[in-house]
DNA sequence: CTGTTAGCGCTTTCAG
DNA sequence: CTGAAAGCGCTAACAG
């Protein structure tokens, strides 16, 4: 039929005949090719699968996971390519589902180490971009040095004080809630975790401390009642923290309303830290980590269609404010680490190996 | 070939055979049924298609959009499928794009009356739902009665006010800032906000206020410090504004701002509103319009997937709070409107005719 | 400019 | 329990 030609070809067909056809269209009630014969015929779907975590509905809450979407959508809209988000519920038929949609490529929230959903798309054969972590071979990895940054951030928390604490994601699957000293970093599953950790105990050590005293408090959701609560619980120690560095502005929000309820001055009697520089933050005089995560999700959806950006999107920085001691506004920046350097030359905001 | 029924009937396979096909499966590097063959074979994709906006980036920076997606997200997760964001970058092209998109039904988040992309689903043959309006035939329709909540939130708003103001979305698609009094809202091609202002009109009637001496300043976007400077524009007039009623929190948030710097007290020399009830709003003392978007994001789910939910979500309710006067905390609850009842035997929250 | 043919990869009869 | 054949709807290549 010559109805291929007018709906692809507009040109190859002559006006009448394709009035022709499209009248008869319309009659039949016929609305178009099909999308699905289409990408089966094309071999591609012009679709960017894109994976949340653990469950799905759980990224929705997440600042942060919004805002990576956002990136990734930008470039989709561009491209005029599908988002597909992948319903994964945290079940076993999570992985029959990654295997089951019809994407040309991945792009993964950060996980854990172990998610079996990696080994799905790993199976699928498609490629995938990982954000955050774990490494994967095979799997291109967006993500900031959260080592570097956590070392940066608890530099300057943890100066001066003589109890510090940190108040960090779940530890493991379970999202158990945890006030532990001592904690091993290495033995927890979710990669950015694991490095932040990493990061705020070479700072600890680095300020001659001592990691196997310093309080850890786990919270079983990124939450600002559940971190108070356990800030509660940390003021009312035996030695009371005096310096607590969390992975999120929501955690330490929650600690600066624990801080007003105990009468606590911050930053005096009080260092507090958070993690990408909400305007929360901002708002509060809290220090925190910056970085850009728009920019990630966009620079994820470029490598996933295969694109070889040139240009990396800004790294880390340190946002110091008067919640860590220091003048308000001032803005330090950092990410010249070993692992990712800024500047002129500075390397691809990109790497497939070794971050782990 | 016996490897189909490997997939597929695990159970009509000896394992034998099983074993076989899945070891020449992982030696050629299969990775199982290619999934675009296999909707074709189908005739369905088991994905669901989402419309966000004129453009969809703009989506993902309001926190009501992402809120009913989260709502789309639980449902999709549950029943095992895909939720496909729609690549609208707000050009010609977006009706094509929405033609080539491989998906089972449509939900689409509110846009303009004479939007195309509407006409683009409405050719596509394929089940609509859609979130706000515009009401169109065919379409599901998913929604609060805005000009019924608008209503009620107007009475407690300009109760005693002389020069009430309004804070409004856009007026039309070029999204200019406006500054006017005595706007038609019939001229408004966005429903919703079309119906709020028709809502926020008809209590300035019943108030026995004159329609043409209110103020309404509609914003780019929505932004909390564009709505401070037009809440600046606004306490500058010659009879300065002593009430803002505000399509959402963010803007209503501007207003509080900038009430702050103009050094006037709310609620004596201010009354403010907003919309949505957002934490912020809960903190700043803030009356707003509540209602549940995440139920309205999973029930217009479940109208896509062609189930008949039972259950309506709750309904929108007007939370008072200090910034109207009223004492803190009190809840008053609405909704039992002609257009929609609360209550044991009340309507479906679903219309599909006449609400625009 | 128009019509025919083959085949994308799968699943579902229907026979063996 | 396994194999063969047909066809989902489309488009690229080729002939007319």
């Amino acid at each position: 039929m010559t109805v291929s030609y007018t709906y692809n070809r507009v040109d190859r067909v002559s006006a009448e005949s394709r009035e022709k056809v499209l009248q008869a269209a319309a009659e039949l009630g016929y609305a178009g090719p099909d999308p699905a014969a289409r990408s089966l015929r094309y071999g591609n779907t012009r679709t960017l699968g894109v994976i949340l975590g653990e469950h799905l509905t759980y990224a929705f809450d997440n600042p942060q996971a919004v805002t990576f979407l956002a990136g990734i959508a930008e470039v989709c809209a561009d491209r005029g390519y599908g988002m597909l988000i992948v319903p994964i519920a945290g079940g076993a038929e999570d992985s029959l589902r990654v295997s089951e949609v019809a994407v040309d490529a991945f792009i993964i929230w950060t996980t854990t180490d172990d998610d079996p959903v990696l080994d799905a798309v790993s199976g699928s054969g498609r490629p995938a971009v990982i954000h955050g972590g774990p490494v994967r071979a095979g799997f291109k990895l967006v993500s900031i040095d959260n080592r570097a940054a956590a070392f940066a951030m608890g530099m300057k928390t943890f100066a001066g004080a003589h109890r510090p604490a940190i108040l960090s994601f779940p530890l493991d699957s379970s999202r158990k809630t945890v006030l532990a000293a001592g904690i091993d970093p290495d033995t927890v599953r979710f990669p950015v975790t694991r490095q932040r950790l990493l990061g705020y105990r070479d700072a600890i050590e680095a300020l001659g401390l001592d990691w196997n005293d310093v309080v850890v408090g786990a919270t079983a959701t990124n939450n600002e009642g559940e971190a108070r609560s356990l800030a509660e619980t940390m003021f009312a120690l035996e030695q009371p923290i005096d310096a607590i560095a969390a992975m999120s502005d929501d955690l330490a929000l929650g600690v600066l309303d624990a801080a007003t309820s105990a009468q606590l001055t911050v930053p005096e009697t009080l260092s507090v830290s958070g993690w990408d520089n909400s305007r929360a933050s901002a708002l509060h005089q809290l220090s925190s980590v910056a970085q850009n995560l728009r920019a990630q999700g966009a620079l994820a959806a470029r490598l996933a269609l295969g694109e070889e950006p040139g240009l990396a999107p800004d790294d880390w920085s340190v946002v110091v404010r008067a919640s860590t001691g220091e003048p308000a506004t001032q803005r330090t920046e950092h990410g010249n680490t070993p692992i990712r350097r800024m500047g002129a030359n500075r390397e691809p905001f990109v790497r497939s190996d070794g971050l782990s």
